[in-house]
DNA sequence: TAGATTGTTAATCGATTAACAATC
DNA sequence: TAGATTGTTAATCGATTAACAATC
């Protein structure tokens, strides 16, 4: 009677996260047969499973440039128990250069393409200025980065075997304003 | 001979964005008809009708709650040339209160209900730590502060007439992670 | 008027849901 | 074995695309 903790039926995700039944047996199928007819799914497998789908069972490189405001903040944020770490930080600023942030020390940006060379680096986050970002990413491409984490407000120009996730502050404070314009006419 | 200019059609419109131009014209027509047959798009009315559907030709006066790194960066992000203000930021740290950022001074969080009841406050920022996060939420809410942009990595309980906008690093991350290995599939 | 392009309807496509046979 | 729940197919729904009449 240790139900509930090591099984999950479909019908119970469903309740749980608001998609059709129907719908979460489809998708888990696509990706296999992971689980079990009259049982449903074993919780630890099933997590295991989709850790492998999304990438989640890896641990991943990643190097930041631009150590402003959002740089700290991005640095500081705690990814590591997701497989995330952030092995290093560069910024142009001859002041910040040498200093140590969450155990890292920031190097000049001129170093890139040197430390590129030698280290395995999955993820570059561009936290700098739109100005030099697109100068970046192209650096960047050309020392084989597969994956850029971009948080400056300009859409960048890569190759198609090069992976760009904007990260657009003001997109979501738009999105915030068009729920909150739909909300006051619904409530009209 | 002044084309291009001042007009646009739904096939010009198709080839910059990569929507078909049926589908454009589509949606458009959903908020109404604002093109004319044989000419297509005034740029001008297309961006006017395309902001008040969007609520880009309002206003918004922004209160951000917790200037640590994030909190400072959302601050000093230049979001009012889209009619986005940021009138006040609040923190519980005691060293912070008094000290002024972009032109705003940090008031004392215990001072929130004070301010909420003698300002017209659109949207609310929470920049803090998850833990004080809900909390937080519950005060707004009572407030009656109906749009909430949410930097703290919690799902925030709100009422059904409250709009909460997540901005999540680590969704953000992830889905690097599952580019990065769709791309890696898709080379193998 | 002729040409162009919208607004809008019909056709197609894909995604979601429902149903049920397979099977644990 | 009986009950439960998946994997998977068929039915439904919605969204996208194609087509074209309306009209500027």
């Amino acid at each position: 009677m240790d139900e509930g903790v090591d099984r999950i039926s479909s019908k119970e995700l469903s309740e749980i996260i608001g998609f059709s039944a129907s719908q979460i047996r489809q998708d888990f199928n696509n990706f296999g047969e992971f689980g079990q007819q009259g049982y449903g799914y074993n919780v630890v497998d099933l997590h295991r499973e989709i850790s492998n789908i999304i990438g989640l069972n890896k641990k991943y490189h990643i190097a930041l440039i631009g150590v402003g405001n959002f740089g700290t903040a991005v640095a500081k944020y705690s990814f590591k128990e997701m497989g995330f770490h952030i092995d290093a930080l560069f910024d142009n600023n001859p002041e910040k250069v040498g200093q140590v942030l969450n155990g890292v020390e920031i190097t000049d940006t001129n170093f890139l393409e040197t430390y590129l060379s030698k280290h395995d680096i999955d993820i570059v986050a561009i936290t700098t200025p739109s100005s030099v970002a697109q100068d970046l990413a192209d650096r960047l491409v050309i020392c084989g980065v597969k994956a850029i984490w971009n948080f400056a407000p300009v859409d960048l120009t890569v190759p198609d075997d090069v992976v760009v996730e904007n990260v657009s502050l003001l997109d979501s404070l738009m999105t915030v304003s068009y729920l909150l314009n739909e909300l006051k006419d619904a409530t009209v």
